[in-house]
RNA sequence: GCCCAGGUAGUGUAGUGGCCUAUCAUGAUUGCCUGUCACGCAAUCGACUCGGAUUCGAAUUCCGACCUGGGCGCCA
């Protein structure tokens, strides 16, 4: 029976394990293999006048990164990594791994990220890479936790959809039997739709598609959101819940991914303290312009330095509260007493965005109204403004990037190195 | 889409007109070695993205294509 590396001790006696031959050394009578699997590395020592011909040609036949089978006696020595090391009795090579591999596995040499991702599962075996991913598991888990302690039911809804309903970003088109289709680019319509059905306090992580010609560490074209809609809930009440999820995250990464942070080197890991500081748009603008040189006025966008400038400024996450109703979407409730604000936030990280939410307009004439003011054309709303006209509680939510989330709270460089297999631009393969 | 920087053994790099029969590390192959842990030692193997131009001579300069990294724009 084979037996995880983790759990073999100087107290195990004897043992069964397969994995990865991470590294081989051999001394000529002696020789030692390094053998990995998913929690740990063993070694293996062979000390060739005491073990069979059968081990010995296997031992010499192998190959780094091959996978194997080796059974024997545990022993209890000092200087071995971990205590013990595994005398085989028997050594499988289950399947022999080509040479010369195409990305050094034990890191010896640095690796550029584009021959990582066209070798990703080779990537993958490196420890560092693997708690990646790992922690990222982790993390959903504390996301979906967290949702079903607090009453959201868990919806999936669909990628495929028949008309770029929502403007802004561009659509990904696709055949479907003989109509015109578009991979969707978020869950939005779908989620109010369901508080139009009653189900009160939903959520959905899952896939987004946009077609943006973009090339940077920070975007993808095929990303995971994470979406919550609440029902009768403001963009104050929605905020709430949106720090508290991500706080209670990196609570639960801190308490169960010691090893994987260990792993990747992560020595500072910070829970973010909340509640976070709302920052008006007015004021996050005012910041942006005493420190960047270009001009920035009510009504622009915040670009990527003046994100950065407010971002050193505050430190830590924060969100820009109450933006100029123009440039957030039709769908952002305008307050009362001032319509050119909305109640719209972002959730920021110091280095991006993370998080995008709001109050939504419920009345179904006012959300005809700005759908035109926005110079779309409600007739192509239907399906999404029907639901409105039988009943709709007012709502709000957001949406947070999954793959920008890992990304700041692991310090890595491209949003690339958390996502396993990432699409952009130029990389459709693996 | 625009701007900038690049493309050299399996991997990561040095080399800016002749000193290149191309550097170093790692790797691979073979041999030696009984306590390695970036094992050591010896020998061997392995590369200038592609096409065109300039030149007596091009990895190096120029043009085009393709590819990569970064920045910007765009991105409810």
């Amino acid at each position: 029976m084979r037996i995880p590396i983790q759990s073999v001790t100087p107290e195990t006696g004897h043992a069964e394990v397969c994995g990865f031959v991470h590294e081989v050394r051999d001394l000529g009578g002696l020789a030692f293999f390094l053998i990995r699997d998913r929690t740990g590395i063993l070694q293996v020592t062979i000390p060739k006048k005491k073990v069979s011909e059968a081990v010995i040609a296997a031992a010499k036949a192998v190959s780094r990164e091959s996978v194997v089978r080796i059974s024997g006696v545990i022993k209890a020595v000092e200087k071995a990594p971990g205590g013990r090391e595994l005398i085989p009795e028997t050594f499988e090579i289950i399947s022999l791994a080509e040479t010369p591999l195409p990305l050094d596995v034990s890191e010896k040499v640095s690796v550029e990220l584009d021959t990582r991702l066209d070798g990703r599962f080779l990537d993958v075996r490196r420890p560092r890479v693997a708690a990646v991913f790992a922690i990222r598991s982790a993390a959903m888990h504390a996301l979906n936790d967290y949702f079903h302690r607090e009453g959201f039911i868990s919806i999936t809804t669909p990628k495929i959809v028949a008309a770029a309903t929502e403007g802004g970003t561009e659509l990904f088109p696709i055949a479907y039997f003989d109509k015109e289709a578009y991979l969707n680019q978020s869950p939005q319509l779908f989620k109010q739709m369901m508080m139009a059905a009653g189900l009160e306090k939903v959520y959905e992580i899952g896939p987004i598609f946009r077609a943006e010609e973009h090339n940077t560490t920070k975007h993808l074209n095929e990303a995971t959101s994470i979406d919550i809609e609440v029902s009768y809930a403001d963009h104050t009440e929605v905020m709430r819940i949106l720090e508290d999820v991500l706080v209670k995250t990196y609570e639960y990464v801190d308490k169960t991914c010691s090893d994987h942070l260990a792993n990747m080197d992560i020595t500072d890991f910070a829970v973010p303290k909340g509640p976070f500081p709302r920052l008006p748009y007015c004021e996050a603008i005012e910041i942006a312009a005493k420190k960047i040189d270009e001009p920035i006025k009510f009504g622009d966008d915040i670009g990527s330095a003046a994100e950065r400038a407010i971002g050193a400024e505050m430190g830590g996450h924060y969100f820009i509260v109450d933006w100029p109703s123009e440039i957030r979407p039709y769908y952002a409730m305008p307050y009362e007493n001032d319509p050119t604000i909305c109640k719209a936030f972002d959730l920021m990280h110091p280095r991006m965005e993370l998080s995008s939410g709001a109050q939504r307009v419920h009345n179904h004439d006012q959300l005809v109204q700005q759908i035109a003011k926005k110079g779309l054309n409600p007739e192509s709303f239907d399906f999404y403004l029907k639901p409105f006209r039988y009943g709709m509680p007012p709502h709000a939510g957001w949406g947070l990037g999954a793959d920008r989330l890992i990304m700041t709270m692991l310090g890595l460089s491209n949003v690339r190195e958390a996502v396993l297999f990432p699409r952009d631009m130029h990389r459709l393969v693996p």
